[in-house]
DNA sequence: CCACAGATTTAACTGCTCAGTAAAATTGAT
DNA sequence: ATCAATTTTACTGAGCAGTTAAATCTGTGG
């Protein structure tokens, strides 16, 4: 008897099969991105494609499974953009924290966007949850806070914990006004960076905070 | 002749009509608060509302119009509530402002979650117009920062423009959360008074510095 | 190079829900 | 009682996700 996998052309189909995935949920992600997530439908992508509905339907199954599909591709690729060395310097930190994900956006600005809206609609990511790049993102933060304030750069007025907090809420709004077409990649990282090191100047130390300030005039004029 | 308006029963009529109208208008926010935007539908509606879907039609003609009517009643309310008296201090000036929005949007959370939803969706108010309330609160938080500085709670390290969008941010992102029911309205107070303080704290003179730090750790504490 | 089995795609379709409409029936203010 | 305002029944026409069965393509062993 046969093996089930082991039907005549099947290895090589299966990898093929995984191209043709793969080209046609670019093709989503740009449908997403340039359309908006409530125009996005299967016929569309099927058209934009050069394929009918059944195929999608074939690679794909439901129409759900491309949202999740793309949320776990980009949750996947954060995470590991996150997994850094921590710096000990919390205004290189903040720098290399938000440069880190905003090299991944800029790589696939349609992607990430899309990604996003799919996560925020069908409410992939909720914020209970301890799981994922929310809860990886807010323990960043209170690392850099933690680490700040241990090597004197915080005085410690704040807790370290509604500190980070704020840290992480800057990202968060900035991204969404990305995400909903607001603002550009240039403008978000702008709006991150002032709104991290305002929130670091709550409780920076005098050294600290003049550099801070520096920083911050530096980017509003720019 | 007659004139047009003047048919037998018609001026009791239109009065009559905006009361159905006004009852049903509650209806829909109801719904697309408890049920979500998206799950709107006219017919789900008119069950509802214990009506047909032509009835429907005919009180609001599209169905746009009538997230346009929930929203312009919003922005109406709201811009009341926004237009007070200015307060000197800046610390009782946040939480007048924040306060003011508060009871408003506990007055009828259905309404208000409803109409901010159906405004972000179909871009009813987008962020470039210079026009209605978001303009407004940065005016407010403007007019809030630039006091401060005269009455010397600010340093004026900081441009008052940076703080001022940094304030009228923490108040957005709070907002957007309760919109979207990640918490509630007692939380988006802490959130967006903690914020708002630790954007003031840094540019804070010494005495002004530390009443902020009681009232974050006031807060936390909450 | 060729036959062929099964993987894949497709035309044609279902069944559903939606916003919106036309015309007949009903209501209600005077 | 009258007649316009209003509501309703019954209907479009369009778009949606998803299915079925027949046609087509494809990689490979011979």
């Amino acid at each position: 008897m046969s093996s089930p996998t082991l039907a005549r052309g099947n290895i090589t189909r299966q990898a093929n099969k995984k191209l043709r995935r793969q080209r046609i949920l670019d093709i989503a992600k740009h449908l997403i991105a340039s359309q908006g997530f409530e125009a996005f439908t299967l016929s569309h992508l099927a058209k934009e494609a050069g394929v009918s509905t059944p195929t999608i339907h074939n690679l794909f199954g439901k129409k759900d499974n491309i949202f999740q599909e793309l949320v776990s591709q980009m949750v996947n690729t954060i995470s590991l953009a996150l997994s850094n060395p921590d710096v000990s310097d919390p205004i290189e930190g903040a720098e290399v924290f938000t440069d880190n994900l905003l090299r991944l956006y800029k790589q696939d600005e349609a992607f990430y966007r899309s990604a996003f809206m799919a996560a925020d609609r069908t409410g992939l990511f909720d914020h209970k949850l301890p799981d994922g790049i929310f809860h990886q993102s807010l323990q960043i933060a209170e690392r850099l806070c933690s680490e700040a304030k241990e090597n004197g750069f915080l005085k410690g007025n704040i807790a370290t914990g509604t500190l980070a907090e704020q840290l992480f809420a800057c990202q968060r709004l900035a991204r969404q006004d990305w995400v909903n077409g607001y603002i550009d990649l240039q403008r978000y990282r702008k709006q991150v960076l002032i709104g991290m090191y305002i929130t670091y100047a709550a409780d920076a130390s005098p050294d600290f905070y003049k550099m801070l300030c520096n920083k911050i005039n530096q980017l509003v004029d720019s």
